[in-house]
DNA sequence: GTATGTGCAAATCATTTGCATTCTC
DNA sequence: GAGAATGCAAATGATTTGCACATAC
């Protein structure tokens, strides 16, 4: 936990911006459980635990921690975006239920290969992917929507 | 071209819904280009050709051609998702330039082998795939932003 | 001391909805 | 003629922005 907060504030002193407790708190709970989260969840879950932090400072926060890839976007749905953070994992992908919404996460080695591929064939600098597959989970597929 | 909308015709039946001329002239300007789309561009490509239709009619129309698999969505970005049209097309993944935005379609068999692997490994009904790969394009890894 | 970050309220933008009217089948 | 679809205007919801004040470095 202190260590990704270091990380941040070393990414942060890097560009000349600045530490807040705010911004501690923020990155406190989002590393406080393996969940994802979406903006509105990550700014209830702030304010049961007495941290009053108001929705722009996380709207702030988040491409900030995007950039230091201390979060990845995981899936947009309902209208926005979810996230997860990466404490300390590899990147990885999602396998979605389309009815339940239950997700599985997986990393698929061959992905590499890919990109390594793709780089080559069109001369890209390729930065990274994403992949979401979705389909449905043992207990929805057998009885549909 | 007339054959899309023969199929949207056919699947509308199926389902007990209707034909109207709002909706022709919607997938008509969907399938005149090759290019990707957002609700507002073609609001206002089928304006620019004299068109009067609202945007309701076609927000209400998308997910009848995403079920009708006429269209896919593409990605999102700056706030709303872009779709393009899949003329007789496979499905194919995109490589996206972070800088200037240009995109390259291109189709990988593994991924079909992956869904496989997948479906079993975790028993999911698997139904699709979206995946992205994002970088710098041979202009812009250059002279970066 | 200066520039950045914060909270608040208001603005913006994409999307959805209610409703009266029109149109398809 | 019944049920769907349309257009319009208003509602909704996520995100952004302007601004005065607070605060990190």
């Amino acid at each position: 936990m202190k260590e990704k907060i270091e990380i941040f504030k070393q990414f942060v002193r890097d560009k000349g911006l600045r530490n807040t407790p705010e911004r501690e708190n923020i990155i406190k709970e989002v590393f406080s459980t393996p969940e994802h989260f979406d903006v509105d969840e990550l700014y209830l879950r702030l304010r049961e635990k007495k941290k009053k932090i108001s929705k722009p400072a996380i709207y702030r926060l988040i491409p900030l921690l995007l950039e230091a890839r201390l979060i990845q976007e995981a899936y947009f749905e309902e209208g926005h975006v979810h996230y997860e953070h990466m404490y300390g994992r590899q990147h990885h992908c999602h396998l979605r239920c389309l009815n339940c919404g239950d997700t599985i996460e997986f990393t698929e080695v061959f992905m590499g290969t890919l990109e390594g591929k793709l780089a080559k064939k069109y001369d890209f600098a390729v930065e990274g992917h994403k992949l979401e597959v979705f389909g449905y989970c043992p207990n929805c597929k057998t009885s549909p929507p």
